[in-house]
RNA sequence: GGCGCAUUGGUGUAGUCGGCUAACACGCUGCCCUCUCAAGGCAGAGACCACGGGUUCGAGUCCCGUAUGCGCUACCA
């Protein structure tokens, strides 16, 4: 029998880079085997659910290069479905209607609700289980449920037993009946629930490995239980390791910000095969250790067996504006950027030009070769996108900002260099033809000349050019910019000024 | 409270069936290269493999306990 994997997110946000992780690893793993990946919505909480989640959730995966099989589904479409199936198990007395009215519960205290129910009901010596209306006669069931009496669906779950599954990742799994309360499968007011509406689903999209966060190891049994009440043949399952905060706390919009959106690699100068890179080495690791792998290597070598059982830290510090994320990301993107095919980069840093004014149509005809090779420079030492357009702003456009520092260091230390400057524009207007090694002759004969260290030329001609005190080799640049620019910004008085 | 899962340098990980002087990548330090910064090359710091017991000639690897973290425990998903 065929692969087929699915991920479904539920549409209440951005899409979460753990989200995207395990996106990525269904999607390896259907690629992989030849299978399908599917990819269903899961809007059955219609509050919080958005449509702009919903899109959010296929472009960012569209961005990391992840194409699913077959209809798009929308949970919320299958709840008649989940209903009847419900209704079913409830006909054949697998499962109950419960009477008792809903418990009201504010959200953000549950944990210490359930904590605080189970201290006092152990202390009384009270079975969690046990519920006055699993053992109701059918006919009285049915009579109260006549009479409009509302009610919720619960599973009848065995008192005695256990389930047991093989994890592909976590190994054997058990876990004994009395620790699984029957479980609601239609709330009061005829919605159905998660575990319900997740086993239906992946019944009916044929799904056979579940591959999904370790938040729902234990909740895994419970959803065997409905398998096996609805005859279903139960998919095998592997749970991946969760991604933390460097405090090792969860990861969080509210508490950790953008970092953990995927939509934030992208607008923040990520490449897509970067990021995707980044993220598959995220609780897995290539069997030879070799890192850098593009998507289709990443495919060759992908097992479920070689995922790890901890969970990983995402590293980031808020503050610091170079280490806005993980550091092994960053080092990622900037390896991609510098060694990726030229052709295959180019349309990136023509959407980032074009983003800040600095695209010119002539890049893609008759100026397309000093594109290429102006990117090729100075993408060498580039960590994102926005470095294009941003430290690379002198070499697109003639308005650029000079840095305090680089003029300070490199210009202002030496007041002749002003003078100096403007001699050695007239030097390199004589220059015949012009290029990075004439230029270069050029310089050095100059500073032979007038007795000072080509050094202190070089690095006051780095800051006049490109307004920086780093950057590639001067010669480089010379060559990049032209003659004309070159002369120009050499005589300019602005970085003087001030 | 109960149950489950995890625990190898700062981070991500590798360590099949017990033999490790614990490996790789990122980060960090220094040197080389050099017109700066990167990249690259070289060298290095950093882990008593969470802790405590046990099994064994020998344990990161097996067993038990403890601690810590995380997850689940809901008419949330």
């Amino acid at each position: 029998m065929s692969v087929r994997v699915r991920f479904a997110p539920s549409p209440t946000g951005y899409l979460h880079i753990g989200a995207a992780r395990s996106a990525l690893f269904n999607w390896l793993y259907a690629r992989k085997t030849g299978g399908k990946f599917l990819l269903r919505i899961e809007d059955t909480d219609l509050q919080r659910s958005t449509d702009e989640s919903t899109r959010s959730i296929i472009e960012g995966l569209e961005w990391l290069g992840l194409d699913y099989d077959e209809d798009l589904v929308f949970q919320s479409a299958n709840a008649p479905a989940h209903r009847a199936a419900a209704n079913r198990l409830l006909e054949e007395g697998k499962a109950y209607r419960d009477f008792a009215p809903k418990e009201q519960r504010s959200d953000n205290n549950v944990k210490e609700d359930i904590a605080e129910r189970a201290r006092t009901q152990g202390l009384e010596g009270v079975d969690p289980r046990s519920n006055p209306f699993r053992d109701l006669s059918k006919a009285e069931s049915d009579r109260r449920a006549a009479s409009g009496e509302p009610f919720a669906v619960r599973l009848k779950v065995p008192s005695e037993g256990q389930t047991k599954f093989e994890d592909i990742v976590y190994g054997t799994q058990e876990r004994s009946y009395t620790e699984i309360e029957d479980l609601v499968l239609l709330r009061s007011d005829g919605h159905p629930l998660y575990n319900l509406s997740v086993v239906i689903d992946d019944i009916t999209m044929g799904i056979t490995h579940v591959i999904r966060g370790q938040d729902h190891l234990t909740n895994t049994h419970k959803q065997i239980l409905l398998y096996q009440a609805l005859g279903a043949e139960v998919p095998r399952f592997a749970h991946l390791p969760l991604i933390l905060a460097p405090n090792k706390g969860k990861l969080s919009k509210r508490k950790h910000g953008e970092v953990v959106s995927l939509t934030t690699y992208r607008d923040r100068g990520f490449v897509p095969a970067a990021f995707r890179n980044f993220l598959a080495l995220l609780g897995w690791a290539p069997p030879e250790g070799k890192e850098v792998l593009s998507k289709e290597e990443l495919v060759e070598y992908f097992s479920l067996e070689g995922i790890g059982r901890a969970n990983a830290i995402f590293n980031f510090q808020e503050n610091d504006p170079r280490r806005w994320t993980d550091d092994k990301a960053l080092w990622m993107n900037a390896e991609y950027i510098r060694t990726m095919p030229l052709d295959e980069l180019l349309p990136m840093v023509k959407t980032e030009l074009r983003a800040n004014k600095l695209w010119r149509e002539e890049y893609d005809d008759d100026a397309r070769e000093w594109l290429l090779k102006t990117v090729d420079l100075i993408r060498q030492r580039y960590f994102t996108l926005k470095d294009f357009s941003g430290q690379g702003r002198a070499y697109f456009s003639d308005d650029f900002d000079f840095d305090e520092t680089a003029v300070n260091k490199n210009l202002r230390k030496e007041p002749r260099l002003r003078e100096l400057l403007k001699g050695l524009a007239d030097k390199l207007e004589t220059v015949e033809p012009f290029s990075g090694e004439t230029s270069e002759a050029a310089l050095r004969e100059f500073a032979d000349e007038a007795g000072v260290k080509a050094g202190l030329l070089i690095n006051g001609s780095r800051t006049m050019l490109t307004g920086q005190a780093v950057g590639p080799s001067m010669f480089e640049i010379f060559d990049v910019l032209g003659r004309e620019r070159s002369v120009v910004r050499l005589r300019s008085g602005v970085p003087w000024q001030s």
